[in-house]
DNA sequence: TTGTATGCGTTATCAC
DNA sequence: GTGATAACGCATACAA
């Protein structure tokens, strides 16, 4: 392949001017502009990405970082992230972790070998310590999930609120015993969640029991086995709010292996309102969350803290919104 | 943050030393590499890949376009390809087309510009004559879906043999009209498995109408969409092979709508077996594509397309299997 | 407006 | 076994 130096003979010019025209930096006289985009044209010729990003010291790269590509939440927070990127011109590196803190590891090595121009976080288990320090040297962004005390942008949305208004929903619609399938506690929005479920409980004026929360691992599997926990109580609940639309179908298909009926036995509202909601019968009441605005805004707050030299930082919540179906009412 | 030369004169050697001890190539004498590794250490040293790059003229970057990361499938894929790319060194830049021609452009100029090593194809939609000039040029390999007249290196399953076994089963349960709701027909899986379809009817001596087989676009609306249309023939089947689970699922969502059963009145099977499949109730019969592997391979004989200077070439048919469910027994 | 020359941080080819 | 040094291909400060 032909390089800027074929191209500037070709046209009679150096390769100085051949520079220029590709980035159309400072004035070019319109005549030699043509010559060279003629003679860029004829050779087919591309810049190389490699050299200039050198010189540049920039990749137009994103890590992205997520637990699992297979979690419908997730990629559709990609998604977005992806759309948004290509608009700038970056591109995203995908960095699959598993929840595997080694893998981790070499992930964000290709962020200290200037591989990437930013890492964006969704929903990692970073320690904190280890947070800071990246954020220290390098654009990061936090979706999702976030540190509270920590001075690094994230993006999320109200999970105190949602959780209140999901156990409100369970409420207005009959249920007194309302039971909560939450999730990972070194997540903020578990804890978040536990607050609005406390806070919506007060509010109706019904106790908070110890033995009708119970933490699940966001899959379907754990949605049927604390659900199995719940109904061998002495008062089973006749509501339940679950941290994942997974956990919630893994509920209602231990409920209907049971004999009981849902919604009429049991109402079930699921967290995040993926796909999975409407696919399966009865279609989910779920807590919407917008993926792909996260994914979208995450990589705007990076592109925001990549161009801008200061420390520029952002937090912001996005609007979430209780989609009623069929486990309800 | 610090270069080779902080490095070399820290462990008083030569720039060229340190590149030795980093890429251990050549001999250096043990008690020097100890002082460089120290150096390194003290400095907290990282080379800087971009560089690295440049001199090498490589990437360790894969682009792997796929037409949507929110589809099951392809997020198995990309696992497998990930998985695989990291126990090599290497890793996946992410495209997503969307099924958008121009961002395919756009995806495979990062191949131009020298930005990736190579690229992987999982059922894309690109022209024949551009997939050619490519794979002229760049290490290519295609998976799940492929040119048959091309030399070029895929990664599929027998889609043909697939069907057959499909439609064999729905016949042995007792059914003698089977539908087909079949794919895209610019995909090679979606020709190869009629013929299997028509080729399992001939062999039961069940004639082959043209009215039982429509195409669909691989998502659960286009299933329901279908359904209704077969559920609206004179006679109507008794079986149904989907080209995909979700169309499976929108083909028996339809099919209880209308007051019918499955599997009693109409067995359905789905293809790719996606989490998908469990999670519907009935839990659905389906053609288990081994995506994970997949993804793994197709890096793998990129990985070797690389490595070697000569047109190497592979085609790779890996093993499916019929995994039975209730929406046929 | 355009050309010259230097540097980006490595790796690799020579010498020694 | 080790050290100078020339590339890699581009962008830019400076000079013209």
């Amino acid at each position: 392949m032909s390089g800027i130096k074929e191209v500037a003979k070709l046209a009679g010019v150096s390769v100085a001017t051949v520079s220029r025209v590709l980035n159309d930096s400072s004035s070019v006289l319109p005549e030699t502009k043509d010559r060279v985009c003629e003679a860029i044209e004829k050779l087919n010729y591309q810049p190389n990405l490699l050299a200039r990003n050198l010189r540049r010291s920039e990749t137009k790269l994103i890590l992205a970082i997520i637990p699992s590509i297979s979690n419908m939440f997730f990629s559709e927070v990609v998604r977005g992230m992806q759309n948004k990127a290509r608009k700038y011109g970056y591109n995203l590196l995908l960095c699959n972790t598993e929840d595997d803190s080694e893998s981790l590891k070499v992930y964000l090595n290709l962020l200290k070998s200037r591989q990437a121009d930013g890492v964006i976080f969704v929903s990692s288990a970073i320690e904190q310590q280890t947070l800071t320090g990246i954020a220290k040297t390098h654009p990061v962004v936090l979706c999702s999930e976030y540190y509270d005390g920590l001075d690094i942008s994230y993006i999320s949305i109200d999970n105190k609120l949602a959780a209140y208004q999901a156990v409100q929903h369970l409420i207005r619609t009959g249920r007194k015993r309302i039971a909560f399938i939450n999730g990972f506690d070194y997540h903020i929005s578990t804890r978040l969640r536990l607050e609005g479920y406390k806070q919506a409980l007060a509010d109706n004026n019904i106790e908070f029991r110890e033995e009708l929360v119970r933490q699940g691992t966001y899959g379907l599997k754990s949605g049927l086995r604390v659900m199995r926990q719940f109904l061998s109580l002495e008062e089973p609940p006749d509501g339940v709010l679950a941290g994942s639309d997974m956990m919630a179908i893994g509920a209602i298909k231990f409920i209907k292996q049971s004999g009981l009926k849902v919604p009429e036995d049991i109402g079930v509202v699921g967290f995040d309102d993926t796909r999975a909601t409407s696919i399966f019968e009865p279609s989910v009441t779920s807590i919407s969350q917008p993926m792909f605005d996260m994914g979208q805004c995450a990589v705007d707050i990076l592109l925001k803290k990549i161009n801008s030299l200061q420390g520029y930082e952002e937090k912001l919540i996005l609007e979430h919104e209780l989609v009623i179906r069929h486990s309800t009412v």
